[in-house]
DNA sequence: TTGTAAGCGTTATCAA
DNA sequence: TTGATAACGCTTACAA
């Protein structure tokens, strides 16, 4: 909008300058004498001026917008990434834009690239179909998409994620030194890359300490949510022989199984120790809180972010290239106890 | 971006008709006879026409975007509400821009519009501060600003927002039915107007069934968090005589209150009942689960987008006008018992 | 160090 | 119904 404000042309007249002054003060200070930068900062502020950037978006051949791909905005994990996201933008002059890509059609996203609403874009979204990323390939350079927390595999774009293997051998270590062998895992849903690298965690963790991997105790989330949790305390109220441990790969999903296995009589961690992955604010909170693997979420927005403006500036620092890991670490509460 | 597209000039060429009536085409087809409608719309799939944003909006003196306040990103409550304008928006030409009030200086947030960075805005934040509204006024008129959720006093922007009174009474109400008559609040923050509705509401149903208002059963969260309800449980705790039953101005303070209950000793609900306002996922799923007032956090979202673009595409249509109150539901769950 | 002037890709006005 | 053409407000060669 902005009806009729003071242009570039009105500041340089109130400064007594041309222009193509106004914009190198404003834009390219070191281009300007310290006496013309002076007189038109005090135009500027005289006159009110507020550079368009529609106008300057235009003459620069850019979007000034980075977009930001997310899955589910209705999911709340991803609050904490898009804030950091946030942080990091507000100080510069890039606007953030939003979509969710789950209702969304696929050109309709490419689209938005292609009607240059975007310079840049940071995916949140590893389940993103691969006929779009190649849609996006073709409208920004490579590197000027970066994948955050979640990622695609196959694919060279840079990528900040969580140390998620990892965080599952401190999991599953943790249960070990509290005396549990008999150790089952819910996964997340089949397809998703999170799900595979917690499980490997998983399995790597549980070789190496000789315990064996029982299939009736793997079972599968169809997503990594509430429900999906509460329906495998379902079936693991069914079984003869129940593992003493389980570790689940979401935080959603462990408060899920608690809830359900309470109704059931189940209690934890008395008959069943559980731990998490993410560590969500309530989980803190919960009845029991939740032992859980804490994922710093913010940090990975903001590490996406950082990576994502080193790109856009020409600097290719070593810090900003492949694959960014973001350690994890357990937070021990009260949902897991040493067997008895 | 956008690297060296096809521009409207290449789609003239192809279609053999003049930019003019490819842009005429594209935006005004009645404008246009039907054969070269046909004949432009053949040469933009043959090119591959994109159109340019930012010449568009330099050109029509506008920004194609709304902008999104929210006052914290971090915190998960508002994801529903964002993804509801987002879903609305998502079939519109305009671009979703947000940005958090909290970590924001003010006339970095009024420079968001001033710039032609928005054609308009809704804001989630009620503390918003009125200089910055007032910045805002000087550059989208009026009906360009629309509330959700949260609101601001004195002020006649357009708002969409729950019916927290009604929901309050609806609480109390099924605390009276229960056969409590010792009923206590935890408010939200003092400053926010959500608090103030709920906290109305609170004391017109205890007036209306002949109930005191004990001033020791009417504490103040600081904020709407878990941290206020686990801090409200210790005063709890040591009172000589304890409310029955407490309705609390959020499920976060509702679920720290019975988190920090239960490591005391308190069981709920059998030696106290509690009702939050919201209905959070993880409410129906807490231990117990959380009996609540429900409200329709992407209804909300929606209705504010909706208000909006019908503000914007100049329909002043009598329900886009004004407050508009959307119902809330009580869910009773197993946090409120009889009392015995 | 500064100014001149030519665009950036649209749309809207005016004529035809 | 269509076409020329002049903006929209900025940046950046190129000159001075």
């Amino acid at each position: 909008m902005s009806r009729k404000g003071p242009k570039i042309q009105d500041v340089a007249v109130a400064a007594g300058v041309s222009t193509a002054t106004v914009s190198r003060a404003l834009s390219n200070p070191d281009l300007v004498s310290e006496k013309t930068k002076q007189a038109v900062l005090k135009a500027v502020s005289e006159t009110g001026y507020r550079i368009n950037r529609a106008a300057q978006n235009l003459r620069k051949r850019q979007a000034g917008a980075i977009l930001v791909l997310l899955p589910d905005l209705g999911n709340p994990f991803f609050s904490h990434i898009l804030s950091g996201i946030e942080s990091v933008f507000a100080t510069s002059d890039l606007s953030i834009l939003i979509a969710d890509t789950g209702g969304m059609k696929h050109d309709q996203l490419s689209g938005y690239l292609r009607d240059a609403r975007a310079d840049a874009v940071i995916i949140l979204d590893g389940a993103i179909p691969r006929a779009v990323l190649n849609n996006l390939s073709e409208v920004v350079p490579d590197n000027h998409i970066v994948f955050a927390c979640e990622w695609k595999n196959e694919t060279d774009f840079p990528s900040v994620r969580s140390d998620n293997q990892g965080g599952a051998i401190q999991a599953v270590k943790h249960l070990y030194d509290l005396g549990h062998r008999k150790i089952g895992h819910i996964a997340g849903p089949r397809t998703n890359v999170l799900t595979k690298e917690r499980l490997d965690g998983f399995k790597e963790a549980m070789a190496g300490f000789n315990l064996e991997l029982d299939p009736r105790w793997m079972l599968e989330g169809g997503d990594f949510s509430l429900e999906a949790g509460a329906q495998a305390a379902k079936h693991i109220v069914e079984m003869e022989e129940r593992p003493t441990a389980i570790f689940c790969a979401s935080d959603l999903i462990a408060l899920g199984l608690m809830s359900e296995l309470h109704k059931r009589g189940i209690n934890v961690p008395a008959d069943m120790s559980i731990v998490g992955f993410d560590d969500l604010e309530i989980s803190g909170r919960f009845i029991p809180s939740l032992t859980t693997v804490r994922q710093n979420r913010t940090q990975l927005g903001v590490l996406a972010a950082t990576t994502l403006i080193g790109h856009l500036s020409g600097r290719h620092s070593a810090v900003s290239e492949g694959i960014q890991l973001v350690d994890v670490l357990l937070i021990d509460r009260e949902s897991t106890a040493r067997l008895n």
